[in-house]
RNA sequence: GCGCCCGUAGCUCAGUUGGAUAGAGCAACGGACUACGAAUCCGUAGGUUGGAGGUUCGAAUCCUCUCGGGCGCACCA
């Protein structure tokens, strides 16, 4: 039984209310106020019509009488308080230090088959900093989703057809003639980079035929796409491709299955989605077919996200940049047309912008201005990048202190956590080398300092939970900064091995568990804990 | 004009979904290596949570208005 059941059952039998909302609980502040509160006597003063301090004092005199659990619970000025006993304690350090720490997370999930979409960037130039984000959250998440339960699967959707690719042809096209003398022009709304030059150079070495140049510089790109990804240590379980989508005749069947619902209409020789019919908010309708007869981005992506649920998917996470929120809508609609609206959410990252000597600098693809991931890593460590990537909201903006990331010392919060691992893994070298081994934590446990490190590592389950409740990567990212600086503070003020075997195993124990969670933890967001530094 | 996101310390950001005295890191200043790694630690300083109302035992968090910033609003993708 849980503590929240806990709770509730001394309600039940108090007050013989049977309370269902959620009870709050949260770690206090001060340590004095012990290991978890609830202040669910505040909600429940008005419904049994007396005092919080007077029903919180009720609720714990009940939950006291439960030792397995806690070795003390108290009531304070309406707040109810609980410390958890040497038992829980000393458990769960050992669990943690015999490698049972993924058991000790809690599943949210009986392996619900899910998707992550995340990426998914045109194949029309290489991949900048907003999808480098893209992919540090979005490989974090699958990593995450799977220890909480699920079976997930993180896939990326190639715009490999369309308008953009014939733009993106026509500007090679347009590169190579100028290379060869001739007289030519980038459209205006092609693709200006610079690095289209270096593929018309290759284009023209290998002697490319024209008809053959739009195959050709897309393999060429989504080849170097998947390198860079490679490098960035993200892998993907699979890739859908648009144009294999569009010929498969799923865009057709789609159009004419909306159509049975009475939510297609033709006008001004184009075919549009009534999505104000379906929703008499949404402000305007959207076309399907082009007067040209070919399908809408739209259209296509109605149906691939439709085909996501056909492969058998219970819910399917998008990760979207900056740029595409305005379509949030739309889809669900369409989605909703076919009972799919609730299995399907949006991610939405902000906006990257690369900070150098104090200044930012924007980026943009179509003008040619951007900073890729490529260079990125050509400068600095995957490990780095990832954490910087991590270390904040998916939905605010991102300032990525290219400065700070090159240092590698001091401020860099990410060598502050692995340091953190290198140091215990060093005191446990030491250890092997006397002949320590783990031993009981349970006479160290009134060291304050020892008693809030092993509070810490006691949080890590749950806030693996939270993280993927939240979908925020950056909650495990605070939880291991905020992890190591209780280490290196406990660090300073204890020395682990000593002259006394005994204090020493128990030290070590509880350190060693410090640096299984920070293994864990970095490996959930795909860095890793050396050895060694 | 309409819609979405964001305004918290000089800077970059947290704040456990409405709880106890709003917290970190960077930058600034002062200190700590004769013991497990100083990529570390300790201390000092820094705030009208953009502003004004409202909801209640209680608001950075929820509602309304307002000011400032970002991004969307195609038969482009």
């Amino acid at each position: 039984m849980g503590i929240e059941d806990a709770v509730r059952e001394a309600i039940r039998s108090s007050f013989g209310i049977d309370y269902k909302e959620a009870i709050p609980l949260f770690r206090p502040k001060k340590p004095e106020f012990g290991d978890i509160s609830t202040s669910v006597a505040f909600q429940l003063a008005k419904k049994v019509g007396s005092p919080p301090d007077v029903v919180s004092e009720k609720i714990a005199r009940k939950l006291a009488s439960r030792t397995e659990m806690f070795e003390n619970v108290s009531a304070q000025g309406g707040y109810i308080n609980f410390h958890f006993g040497k038992t829980f304690f000393s458990k769960l350090i050992k669990d943690v230090i015999s490698g049972k720490l993924p058991s000790l997370i809690p599943k949210l999930s009986g392996g619900e088959y899910v998707q992550i979409e995340y990426v998914s960037a045109n194949p029309t130039g290489p991949l900048n900093v907003v999808s480098a984000r893209a992919a540090a959250v979005g490989s974090s998440l699958v990593n995450i989703l799977k220890r909480v339960g699920y079976d997930v699967k993180g896939e990326y959707y190639l715009n490999d057809a369309g308008n953009q690719i014939r733009l993106l042809t026509e500007s090679l096209e347009a590169r190579i003639k100028q290379l060869q003398g001739e007289e030519a022009e980038v459209p205006k709304e092609g693709y200006h980079g610079e690095y289209l030059l270096d593929y018309a150079r290759e284009a023209i070495d290998e002697g490319v035929p024209d008809d053959r140049l739009s195959d050709w510089i897309l393999s060429r790109i989504t080849s170097e796409i998947k390198e860079t990804l490679e490098r960035f240590g993200v892998h993907f379980d699979n890739w859908v491709s648009e144009r294999e989508l569009r010929s498969s005749g799923k865009v057709k069947k789609l159009v004419s299955e909306l159509d049975k619902k009475h939510l297609v209409y033709k006008k001004n020789g184009a075919v549009w989605f009534a999505a104000t019919s379906l929703d008499p908010k949404s402000e305007q309708d959207y076309v399907l077919v082009k007067s040209d007869g070919e399908y809408s981005y739209f259209a296509v992506d109605i149906a691939y996200h439709l085909d996501k649920f056909q492969r058998g998917f219970a819910h399917v996470w998008d990760i979207w940049g900056p740029d595409h929120h305005g379509h949030i809508k739309r889809m669900q609609l369409a989605l909703r047309a076919f009972g799919y609206e609730k299995a399907f959410s949006v991610i939405l990252l902000q906006q990257v912008n690369i900070v150098e000597e104090g200044k930012r600098r924007k980026m943009s693809k179509r003008r040619g201005e951007l900073v890729t991931l490529n260079e990125l890593l050509d400068e600095i460590d995957a490990d780095v990048a990832r954490f910087f990537f991590l270390d904040r909201r998916a939905g605010s903006h991102l300032d990525f202190d290219l400065d700070l990331a090159r240092k590698e010392s001091e401020e860099n919060p990410v060598y502050y956590v692995k340091y953190a691992h290198a140091r215990i893994r060093s005191i446990e070298r030491l250890a092997k080398l006397r002949g320590i081994t783990p031993g009981s934590i349970e006479n160290l446990l009134e060291i304050p300092e020892f008693l809030h490190l092993a509070r810490r590592v006691a949080e890590y389950p749950d806030i693996v939970a939270r993280t993927a409740r939240e979908l925020e990567p950056h909650v495990l990212t605070d939880y291991l900064l905020a992890l190591s600086r209780d280490f290196h503070h406990f660090y300073h003020v204890y020395r682990v091995i000593t002259e006394d075997r005994e204090r020493s195993g128990g030290m070590l124990s509880l350190v060693l568990a410090v640096a299984e969670v920070i293994k864990d933890g970095l490996a959930l967001l795909g860095i890793e804990a050396p050895e060694r530094m």
